[in-house]
DNA sequence: GAAATTAAAGCAACAGTGTTTAGTTATGGC
DNA sequence: GCCATAACTAAACACTGTTGCTTTAATTTC
């Protein structure tokens, strides 16, 4: 694979996600990217010669020529992304720089099948058009087929079994469509509005499930089979409480356990636990917390997890929620979409 | 980063790591890498060239020209690796295969400091020397900054802090010096011998310590500060036994516990079912074990190990014992260093 | 047993990458 | 107003993998 056309795309996706972050010049790029003066002065032509970037006035640093701005055109290309849970479709409108533009929220009928999604789905995407999109993107609950774009056999949903649904929606849309796990789209959301800040992350979801997306060196890890990410059912507790997965002590069963009789402080520590054992395991130097708990209760799942992480100075861990609320499962499948077109390949 | 040496590296990396797997043909190169037959051609001149290849006879395959073997010349460059454990010093010479060539062994004194070791070392190695060498690998206890080459504050060892160890080697030995945790060095004798076949694995080193190395996406994994694979201290048990940590309920304890009273069972079932949490968190498709406690009592852990693995016939986990036994730690760090000359550039 | 067919591998010309070299342009300082 | 400085770029270049065609060596066919 890696050819002449693997090495552009590369150094395009590379200079791009630099530009991402706010307004940079030229020089900037040259010394964070590692790539010579002339290399960037290329590449930024041909990104401006495709209407992704442009001359945005000049910075002055001294004497001699003064440093031209470029900005990311934000706008220029857009991109749709849903998010499927048991009772509700959300479907958001980002621009290239992950900002959210629009979002459209339907109810899902109970236990709905596959074309009455695809049916809803079409419906919210066709009062979304744009001349600029390039694909829509679908973060679903696992287990799924990242690669074949195959619902495996969704948790909670009993009519998703091997439902080729990439190919039904892109039937349907008549655009690209990518499908992923919910985690591994919420993890590409922070990625991808935060670029090079962020190489080595893990974002926690605590909803009525609990899973992680991992990003490990810059890139999404989603394992040999797309299942990476259940984190829900390691075992905390010897002997815990049984959970629905048949085991016991799992962290998911002590955590609602603790939630459901409402105590709060239990279940963010036990996710605070959980998440330093995660932390110790991967050394991963950000957490991102998400999902509907967190956001329920923000500030105690914050200082739960802060009061759980080691202290050695030489190991800080910088812990936050996610600034896109609700809508990060949804963004971050529509910048999937964005980084396929525009990221690194692989 | 990415130019045309990069691309060139890669490619040469590609093939070569083909050819490690055993006789191939330039047709099998061609499907195998995706690249084109011409630049297959261009790529094993290049490492018949280099001494790295060589052809040796044809394989017929029906009408037309027969393809020609293409044979690794595996004693073609050589590398030196060292484990160095609280007691021991053990240091192994490997080939271009990944095969153990040479080993020696020597004890190292209490609480031994770094000139002492430096010292023991360079004997060993100049024991050891050859034209062919290309470097010397380490393998020691974290925590260490791959990096750099700097080990930070090794465990169990107390005249170890902020030690430049890759630089004080570099010096006596006169030879290229790489340093890493034990762990990695271990997965990386896994993945240097098993190639492509290794995608996504974790070897879990069970001795006084728990640590685990992690190879994801074909790349060994070692966190924002080469401090991935704490795996010991990842809480199993709430309230459990008090370890040295400090924490209580750790995989470490409630493992050394069981192990040091005779209970065999208990020790293995305690790491199969870490060891299933781990890989359902990272669906990787492969684990080995490693470690002084798992080769003590092989059979006993891979049951242990087996026992506790997920069933479902669409997830297969391949569990195995490390072939390369005592040796994993010494040779993988030689294996590291054959993959810095010849492995692909990151 | 000679000609035709098939498949592997190599040669030569080529397109396109980032790099090197040598300018050109725009600013601040004197 | 001139000069030094720094940003930027045009042209030539080295080297990548690719394309198109030829050579080589085997099997198959008549």
């Amino acid at each position: 694979m890696p050819n002449l056309r693997f090495l552009r795309g590369y150094n395009d996706a590379v200079v791009l996600g630099l530009a991402r972050s706010g307004a940079v010049t030229r020089v900037d790029l040259a010394e964070r990217s590692g790539l010579t003066p002339q290399a960037v002065s290329k590449v930024v032509g041909r990104l401006i010669g495709e209407g992704l970037l442009v001359e945005s006035g000049t910075r002055n640093v001294g004497v001699g020529k003064p440093r031209t701005l470029l900005k990311l055109v934000a706008d220029s290309r857009l991109a749709l992304g849903a998010q499927v849970e048991r009772d509700e479709l959300r479907v958001v409108l980002t621009d290239l720089a992950g900002d959210v533009l629009d979002r459209a929220v339907a109810p899902l009928p109970p236990d709905f099948d596959p074309p009455t999604f695809v049916a809803e789905l079409t419906r919210l995407v066709n009062g979304m058009r744009d001349d600029k999109l390039l694909g829509v993107g679908l973060g679903f609950v696992g287990p799924l087929d990242h690669r074949t774009g195959v619902i495996h056999d969704a948790t909670g949903l009993v009519k998703w079994h091997d439902v080729p649904l990439r190919e039904l929606a892109e039937d349907s849309l008549a655009l690209p469509v990518v499908l992923d796990k919910d985690t591994n789209t919420a993890i590409v959301a922070e990625a991808w509005r935060r670029g090079e800040q962020l190489r080595d992350a893990v974002l926690v979801l605590v909803g009525t499930g609990l899973g992680v997306g991992l990003l490990l060196d810059g890139q999404v890890y989603r394992g040999a089979r797309t299942n990476a990410g259940e984190f829900g059912h390691t075992t905390i507790q010897l002997d815990g409480p049984p959970c629905v997965c048949g085991r016991t002590g799992c962290i998911e069963a002590v955590h609602n356990l603790a939630a459901r009789s409402g105590d709060l402080a239990g279940a963010t520590s036990i996710v605070g636990l959980a998440v330093a054992d995660l932390v110790q395991l991967l050394d991963v130097d950000h957490v991102v917390l998400a999902g509907r708990a967190v956001l329920a209760e923000p500030e105690a799942y914050l200082a739960g997890v802060r009061a759980k992480l080691p202290t050695d100075d030489w190991l800080p861990v910088e812990v936050e929620v996610t600034p896109l609320g609700d809508d990060v499962v949804a963004a971050g499948a529509a910048m999937l979409v964005l980084s396929e077109f525009y990221g690194r390949p692989r």
